[in-house]
This record gives structure tokens, sequence and C-alpha cells, in this order.
DNA sequence: GCCAACGTTGGC
DNA sequence: GCCAACGTTGGC
């Protein structure tokens, strides 16, 4: 079982998105070919995976969801009045593959990024890397127990 | 709104 | 296959 960190603008798509939808959803609109080949070949169904909002006061993790399905192309990416449109993708769907995602549970508070990075043991954490711009990464076993725990624990 | 970082595109 | 230009991400 992987751990996995997913970002999305929550004034285009928050948790609270996800926990309205009371089932499957599936996660649109990424298009990078390290995020298509994790989707593809590393994410594995019952996978979990923290809620990221990126662009947002503050940025940081609010909750955990699951990966609830295979890989399938991305629908939107043949959709012409969507804005992930993509017109050059082969028929075939290959460029563009999601997963769909389930949400699991909100955090009572937001783990911002300035409190990851004050956060002992998350040093090596993905999100915290300079310049990193995936939208969707890997997070050890170790470090998702870390964050969990700081979402439980009062605020200091 | 700025800008650093870096992924993607396209000319050659 | 190189690499400059361009576009996007995302924190601040």
């Amino acid at each position: 079982m992987a751990y996995w960190l997913m970002k999305s603008e929550p004034d285009c798509y928050s948790i609270d998105d996800l926990r309205a939808k009371a089932g499957p959803d599936v996660w649109e609109g990424c298009r990078n070919y390290t995020v298509r080949n994790f989707f593809r070949d590393s994410m594995s169904v019952g996978d979990l995976a923290f809620f990221y909002h990126s662009v947002a006061a503050p940025t940081g993790i609010v909750g955990v969801m699951k990966v609830v399905s295979e890989a399938y192309p991305d629908p939107t990416q043949f959709d012409p009045k969507s804005e992930y449109y993509d017109p050059k993708a082969p028929a075939d769907g290959s460029r563009w593959i999601t997963r769909d995602v389930e949400f699991v549970e909100k955090f009572s508070r937001c783990i911002t990024l300035s409190e990851l990075r004050e956060t002992p043991g998350l040093e090596d954490m993905f999100v915290l890397r300079k310049g990193q711009r995936l939208s969707v990464m890997p997070v050890t076993e170790t470090e998702f127990g870390i964050v969990s725990d700081l979402a439980r624990r009062p605020t200091s």
C-alpha cells in the first residue's frame, strides 16, 4: 500500500467538493507526464492520499482520500468545452490517465506548509522540496503517520 | 502581481 | 537530439 499527496486549488475543486460527492469522483485535469505515470504505474486501489489545497490561504494538507479505481483515460482531454481539453490527445486515451478517488476524512484544521516545514521527520517530504511542481507525489508511510498524528493533535 | 523553478514545445 | 523560448505552477 502506498501513500500520496495530491494538490488542488480549492477555488476549483476543494475537499468539501469531494466530500459532497459522497462517492467516487474523477481526479481530472492533470497534464504532466510524471503524474500520468504515477496514476498509471504506481498507484493501486486502496492507496491513501492527502488532499492538499494549493493557491489558497493557507496552503496545506486538509484531509485524506482513497484511490478507488484502476487507471483510465481522463475524459476531460476529449471534451472541447473543458479547460483541460487537449486537441492533440490520441484517441486511445493513453496520453492523460487518471483515477477515481473517494473522500475519507477532513482534518479539523489545515496542516499548513509552514507547519510541515517545522515538523521534525518531514525534512525530506517531497512537497517541501524547492521548486517541486508536481500536483501528485508520493509520501512515505512514516511521513503519512507523522502528518496524521499532527492533524489529531490540538493546535499549539 | 511577482517571480523562481522547471516542464514542454518546436526550430534547427 | 539540442536548447532557447515559452508556458505553467504555486508560494509569497
